[in-house]
DNA sequence: CAATTTATCAATCCAAAGATGTACGCCAAT
DNA sequence: ATTGGCGTACATCTTTGGATTGATAAATTG
């Protein structure tokens, strides 16, 4: 993925100045490493960034300023090869997860011995995603909980599944945004045959209307490819 | 985690008699594990773990018969302690995020060499979770994105940031299946007056009717604290 | 201060949505 | 052969939704 410049262009962000200092003479020592930046502040490291195109980015998360976290998504959308690794004092698997979220390809504690940065470094500069085990478990957990949660309340009577074959295409043109006539016509039906579709649907749903039909296909797992979402 | 019983207890499901056969003497041979059942049906399996809920599952997910992913998400329902490791012919990122979005808590590929194997029960059995370090890329980049796309459709100039407060509400309200008369009474306003702001909101956001509104809203990352989803 | 935006309300009109009842052909299961 | 579910269709009626225009007061902002 990185092409040969001889050494790594590496950039830090850490609000933190002793800190920064510390990490920034750690890197130094390593012979295939350059330091093309050091900076207390996300906003100026983003500059630096687009100015330098460095191959790895250290990013504190935790600043006041500026979150890093909205600094790894400002980052991102930058779309260069440029690969955040977030530096945080916490194991906290929310940030963990958010981190990775937004875009981070790796994660470490400050409280990390200095080796564990110089090999998480090489692992994500070549292509890889850097996560100490402990915090993946953290990570997964926190991942699987989100999903478990919703898996249980699926089960908790569908009553998608109530539905026919039929009133399921239905409901998929009305979770599009549909009226009767547009319904109609993309299945070749009168626009009554529909209507009664539909009300045979908000029967079997329970619901009033067209717009509580599709809340609950979109809350129930009603297969939608198009949304692939996690609250932030 | 798991209380002492002496022996770790392993159910084996594998479509693949010889497989099965192999992974089940591999694992005898192993002084501390119990091979508790095997079977090459997905639904015997699961019949045999309510019966003797083994600590650990190695459930092959590429079956005809059953889907192992829903074998998978069928176990976790049951809420044991028993910790399923997904295994797979494949490397392919997809298999691999549903798997451990179904709560799979290891993965591993037939062809890994045995001590993997018994590498992996083992960190499962402690609690961690199982990723070798190319899946767990794949899984990442996988993972990434599946978020990518979202913050980027997000950034296409998104409508929301013209509403007004008070439409925000009203389109809150929307959101929550309202109909006007709904709307008028939880905001102490009149009828009308809500027509005329879900008017300026269908304005705003450049829709017909209030289903429309309430996808956009839903799909451009309005506040909606209730929802927290991924596709499967 | 003047200009603009926002929130509120009203009246009207037409279109769309929803409720209800009826009906008929098809197909699968009993 | 009958029953029942499904998909289709229509008519009728009521309610809700949506477009438009206009108006007023308060808040905001230049």
């Amino acid at each position: 993925m990185r092409e040969f410049r001889g050494k790594l262009r590496i950039l830090l962000i850490d609000d933190n100045a002793d800190h920064l200092r510390g990490v920034k003479e750690l890197i130094t020592l390593e012979s295939n490493y350059d330091v093309v930046g050091a900076t207390t502040s996300a906003n100026i490291g983003i500059n630096l960034i687009k100015k330098y195109h460095p191959d790895i980015v250290l990013m504190d998360i935790n600043m006041p300023e500026k979150d890093g976290l909205q600094a790894i998504q400002d980052i991102e959308k930058l779309n260069l090869n440029t690969r955040v690794i977030a530096l945080s004092g916490y194991d906290d698997a929310d940030l963990i997860f958010r981190a990775m979220k937004l875009g981070a390809k790796g994660y470490i504690l400050k409280t990390m011995a200095s080796a564990q940065l110089i090999y998480a470094i090489d692992e994500v500069a070549a292509g890889k995603i850097y996560l100490p085990s402990a915090l993946s478990s953290r990570f997964f957990d926190y991942f699987q909980r989100s999903f478990k949660e919703e898996s249980n309340s699926a089960d908790a009577e569908n009553l998608l599944t109530y539905l026919t074959a039929r009133e399921e295409e239905v409901l998929d043109l009305l979770t599009q945004g549909n009226n009767y006539k547009g319904i109609a016509g993309k299945l070749f039906i009168s626009e009554t045959t529909v209507k009664t579709h539909v009300n045979n649907i908000f029967q079997k749903l329970q619901v009033n209307d067209r717009t509580q039909a599709v809340l609950y296909a979109l809350n129930n797992g009603f297969a939608n490819k198009r949304r692939a979402k996690l609250a932030v």
